[in-house]
DNA sequence: GTATCAAATATGTTCATACATATAAATAAA
DNA sequence: TTTATTTATATGTATGAACATATTTGATAC
């Protein structure tokens, strides 16, 4: 019983590293999802039989990463933002879903070929009477599904649509058509959620959602992908890291 | 002669802080930015007549904030990754209206010594007893206001409240306090509007509205500003340009 | 000349220890 | 009831020591 916390100490990883990664599985448990604190440094340093310098350097990096929370006197919890991080190395959703500690679940898949949306069309600057590739997916975490997303792809990817859309998007692109995505325009905007989004993400019409439009290119400039997804406003912050540039 | 580093013991602000502060200004050093290493961690430590650990501490944190790099047997030095090519070159809401072609409108201003919001009294690390000041204004175009502004200042800044809050706020930062402001943390959420809002930006209380943070830092990463912005959702897009980093 | 090996050197990892300090919660005083 | 005061408790700060390890550089052997 208990927890059965462990840590290997004749492996080759570092201590520090696989307190960083039994720390990343406790995030993900509902309990302290939910707000409730980790165990203090001194008792978990203690059981895990490493030293509170060792275990700390493990928390320095989640908090600075911005996944955990300290605040003395209280304690260690999971940071209740989530937040969505737009700064230079941006991410795709399943990436970043794994930086918050959420394992994410696919609600929906819609897969076809349809005429590309106007915004689409003017994008890969095609004409649209051209039929591409479509791909619409309700995604979110256990029980909760927040965010529908919709693709759109660059005709001149030869997508044949049996690709298997569980794998990470742009893993595909680069594996098997050799496509490195690099640069992502993005625009966030706020409305109402209306009928459609509403009911996939379980929420009124009139609730307020967040929408990212995403422009990908790769490594050339060249087009990509189109994507827009709709967030329900509840579960989500973007956030963003920006330097001027002095002179 | 030779680096006159020195730490101030009986300081009250922590050794690993004022390390940090000291690296920050060796960064800027031309001869750092050029790819020189810079002092080991060692040789730098005794000098400071700091611990090691202490100051790894600082350099962690210059580190995972992608200032720094530090490489095993070769040593450290400043970060060639020359931004952060992200949304770099952010403006103030004066220098992003006329960039878009609009001409700034001002309903409302309020000044006033308060107390500091929660996040505001986190942000500039002080006691929500103090009184700050605080900047208030409806903002817009010509008879459509469209984004209410709410800005904390930190105290160390010894703002009168008697500026001239029509010029450019980073000019008076700049000019008359000789703050330069840089980096901005910048997170956006959306939301229903409320009565509050909903009143001052000529909507409905369950209109959508886009909310901005901004934690604004000047060069030397010490806290500037707190501003939140409340944007009408049919008037506001956010957009930004996110770059990868590839190994 | 080239391949191999050893030494030097920077950061990387880990520990044990001690005291400081903010603050929630309990307690005592008004 | 309200207001001080104390206390317990978590993180915060700081030190010093030791050994590990990657990588360059130079010495050695072929």
């Amino acid at each position: 019983m208990k927890n059965k916390f462990k840590i290997d100490h004749s492996s080759s990883i570092p201590l520090h590293t696989q307190a960083e990664e039994l720390l990343r599985s406790l995030i993900k448990k509902e309990e302290y999802q939910n707000g409730k604190f980790l165990p203090n440094e001194v008792e978990l340093s203690e059981q895990l039989n490493i030293s509170r310098n060792t275990l700390r350097q493990a928390i320095n990096k989640l908090v600075y990463e911005g996944l955990l929370v300290r605040k003395k006197r209280l304690g260690t919890w999971v940071s209740a933002n989530k937040v969505i991080s737009g700064a230079n190395n941006w991410l795709s959703f399943s990436q970043e879903m794994k930086v918050l500690g959420i394992d994410v679940h696919n609600f929906e898949l819609h897969l076809g070929w349809t005429r590309p949306s106007k915004e689409a069309a003017a994008f890969f600057n095609i004409k649209n009477d051209k039929r591409i590739l479509k791909l619409e997916r309700l995604r979110g975490k256990k029980d909760l599904p927040f965010v529908y997303f919709i693709s759109e792809f660059n005709p001149k990817i030869l997508l044949t649509g049996s690709e298997n859309f569980n794998r990470p998007l742009y893993e595909i692109l680069e594996n098997d058509f050799n496509i490195i995505v690099k640069t992502s325009q993005e625009e966030i905007s706020a409305d109402v959620a209306g009928i459609f989004y509403a009911e996939k993400l379980e929420i009124n019409p009139i609730d307020p959602i967040l929408i990212r439009k995403r422009f990908v290119y790769d490594l050339n400039g060249v087009p990509v992908e189109y994507n827009i997804g709709y967030y329900r406003a509840d579960s989500f912050t973007y956030s963003i890291l920006c330097d001027r540039k002095l002179s």
